[in-house]
DNA sequence: AGCACGCCGACT
DNA sequence: GTCGGCGTGCTC
């Protein structure tokens, strides 16, 4: 008899052992149902034993086998390597993989009716209306063609069984149209061209091949790796190709981007995509069937049965970091499952991350320079506005010189963009009398003023109240009182300021849909409006031509925290937002208020020296041995109770084993010491390059017993500290 | 992750 | 005296 060893999404340690009932074809890969307790699970062999029974238990059967082809072994492979990376399950990660159940089944069918051109022996008005409206909008289901045509579902029924209207059964997911990479590309700079040649080159070879694209704002990167996409369909005909972006940047525009270069839109695959596309898009990959697939972080987990190139656009941003659950960085992930499937990679980005900076010097990824924008775009002046020396009036935010900027920018007709990465109107809210300062229950978070809402709310577990008219502390009567700046308050602040200006505020609550989303960016397009003002949501990718001044409302405030990357984010999202000015014909100028302007990542942003900030950040972590020269983990423990959560803190503590090259510092409280409750406790593993710290860190959760109630979760290579 | 078993509060 | 709350433990 053969066993089946099943791997579960679930988090189990291993797989678990079945028996293959006679004649049912098994493979390791295939799709599987099986009894797992009391009820039916989907599951994947992880392998087939030719053996006898193991020892003297008595195995289930292996219920049914899926139609979809067996997950490949590169794709097991990827799962196993991720999940001893990230020190979870290899089921948890199987989980992430099979999140759109309905793909396993075929498409549901549905039956459609279309004109036969026969005529109905008795012809009434409502049944020409029915035959007209088929006719119109072609094969449909019967309910839609009533409802176009204004008729009962009678009369759709009668013309049917007169052979009038015809029915075929047809799939409702349809398979994705095929791209078309002989459609001509966009005409390429000489710059672009020659990068171009080189991606079409390594492409036509295929095989494990990293690339860096590292081109300045709106240089052309995406233009150039279209063509690495274009060969890499052209060289096989059933290569399927994966281009990630950050979440925020799913738009409908990079979309048609697609649609205008291979005649198709790609399969889009994000956390917000409906049941049935997610069906679809999983579907279609793994039959091999959708070529390109466009997708946030999660897309890398998707079957592919012939994954050939992937696109990591934007490299650099922070929301490739997948916090909860099974921790992972999809960038780092990608560049693995590259390897292990030899597929191409590039990795692109204005502003690379120290770590793929630090692989590009070492030779290890192949770097492509794009310095010039195409046409008469240039990178706008940045100055530095010492806020020391030229500090704002009293309860304002903006300096005389931003100010006077804002006032120039509007006489000539052109619009400016303030950036302040804080939502909201005060992020903070005291009590004159008192002193008191309003929290969120059971935390230590400040509770945010929106003044627009009239409520305090917490930005980190989603508490609100209205905001009450006396203090909860000492009741004294209209005490409260925001304290710093948001959003909301800059935009009053410009209000008093440009009185005739249309001021926009875009931030997650101003842009709750894609639809409000949509319409605040093409306003902001069209010149509709004069000021908008926003949070981290305006860093991203969007073009606004006569956008001329961008003004950096407090460009310290990333600093805060005191995690290793600060200098490094900070830089990365001001020199965005510094990007957003002048991309057309008309030069623009940023203007960046600070406190530290002597920090070498505002001098750097100033000159436009992006090396220069690199190189000393790298001298930094290099001496500290911290990524990319040293690895780091953390452990978090939390429990309900203070007390419980210390205590397992010093067993962990007292039982974390020695390593060589390993430092374990803490247990230190979590930077966000309390959430939902839980009192959280973390520690912080530091190693040398060479030391597998995942391989540590499994083995020093593995000692560890928590009681009850308290949980660990390890975090490898954290990004936030928090 | 489900789904059970298992021990303590408000109901007929 | 039962119904049911969700805490803890198992699933080949």
């Amino acid at each position: 008899m053969a066993i089946a060893r099943i791997l579960f999404p679930l988090p189990l340690p291993e797989p678990f052992d079945y028996a293959v009932p006679e004649g049912m074809d098994l493979v390791p890969g295939s799709y599987v149902t099986a009894p797992l307790g009391k009820v039916e699970r989907t599951g994947v062999v992880w392998s087939v034993e030719d053996d006898e029974v193991r020892g003297d238990r008595v195995l289930k059967e292996v219920l049914s086998v899926y139609p979809t082809p067996p997950m490949p072994e590169s794709m097991r492979k990827f799962i196993g390597f991720a999940a001893a990376y990230t020190v979870s399950s290899p089921g948890a990660v199987l989980g992430m993989v099979l999140r759109a159940r309905g793909g396993l089944r075929p498409s549901p069918t549905e039956t459609q009716l279309e004109v036969s051109g026969e005529e109905p022996p008795r012809m009434t008005e409502a049944r020409t209306n029915a035959l007209g409206a088929a006719r119109d909008i072609g094969p449909a289901s019967a309910a839609n063609i009533a409802e176009a045509a204004g008729v009962s579902a009678g009369v759709i029924k009668g013309l049917k069984d007169t052979g009038a209207l015809i029915a075929r059964t047809v799939d409702v997911d349809q398979p994705f149209p095929l791209p078309d990479p002989s459609l001509p590309g966009a005409d390429l700079t000489s710059e672009q061209a020659a990068a171009a040649k080189e991606l079409r080159a390594a492409a036509g070879k295929g095989g494990f091949a990293p690339f860096l694209l590292d081109g300045v704002t709106g240089s052309g990167k995406t233009e150039v790796y279209f063509e690495a996409i274009a060969e890499t369909l052209q060289r096989d005909h059933s290569a399927q190709i994966l281009v990630m972006l950050p979440e925020i940047a799913l738009t409908q525009a990079i979309l048609s981007r697609f649609d205008e270069r291979f005649g198709a839109a790609p399969a889009p695959w994000h956390s917000g995509l409906p049941d049935k596309e997610r069906r679809r898009t999983w579907r279609e990959v793994a039959h091999g069937r959708a070529r390109i697939v466009i997708g946030a972080r999660s897309a890398l987990f998707l079957p592919y049965r012939n994954l050939s190139l992937i696109v990591v656009d934007e490299e650099h941003d922070g929301s490739y970091k997948q916090e909860d659950g099974v921790t992972y960085h999809a960038r780092d992930m990608a560049v693995m499952r590259a390897k292990l499937e030899g597929a191409g990679i590039v990795l692109a980005s204005a502003t690379p991350a120290l770590e793929t900076s630090v692989n590009a010097e070492s030779g290890r990824y192949t770097r492509l320079k794009l310095s010039a924008r195409p046409g008469a775009a240039r990178l706008p002046d940045v100055s530095l506005i010492d806020m020391r020396t030229a500090p704002p009036e009293k309860g304002c935010w903006l300096s005389p010189h931003l100010a006077h900027a804002l006032q120039q920018t509007q006489a000539a007709g052109e619009q400016s963009l303030l950036f302040l990465n804080r939502r909201g109107y005060a992020p903070l809210v005291i009590c004159k009398a008192c002193g008191e300062r309003l929290k969120s229950p059971g935390t230590d978070n400040w509770l945010t003023e929106h003044r627009y809402t009239g409520r305090l709310v917490c930005h980190l577990t989603g508490y609100s109240i209205p905001k009450p008219d006396t203090c909860p502390q000492c009741g004294a009567k209209d005490s409260l009182m925001g304290v710093g700046p948001g959003v909301e308050r800059v935009a009053e602040e410009v209000r008093t300021l440009l009185p005739n200006a249309v001021i926009e505020i875009f931030s997650s609550d101003t842009a709750r849909s894609g639809e409000e989303t949509r319409s605040l960016v093409s306003r902001m397009a069209d010149g509709e409006i004069d000021v908008m003002i926003g949070t981290q949501i305006v860093a991203k990718g969007h073009n606004f031509p006569n956008l001329t001044l961008v003004g950096v409302v407090d460009a310290d405030s990333g600093m805060q925290g005191g995690d290793l990357r600060a200098g490094e984010r900070t830089y990365q999202l001001l020199s965005q937002v510094a990007g957003r000015a002048g991309r057309a014909e008309r030069p623009g100028r940023a203007l960046v208020q600070t406190y530290a302007p002597d920090m070498p990542a505002m001098l750097a942003l100033r000159d436009g020296d992006r090396d220069g900030f690199l190189a000393i950040e790298r001298e930094v972590r290099a001496e500290m041995s911290l990524p990319p020269f040293g690895r780091l983990a953390a452990m978090i423990l939390s429990a309900p109770s203070a007390d419980a959560v210390d205590k397992m803190a010093l067993e962990a503590g007292a039982a974390a084993p020695h390593g060589d090259g390993i430092t374990v510092y803490g247990p230190a409280p979590a930077p966000i010491s309390v959430v939902r409750g839980r009192h959280r406790r973390r520690f912080l593993v530091q190693s040398a390059k060479s030391v597998d710290l995942s391989a540590y860190m499994a083995a020093w959760r593995k000692v560890l017993k928590p009681p009850a109630n308290t949980r660990i979760s390890i975090d490898i290579d954290p990004y936030s500290f928090l």
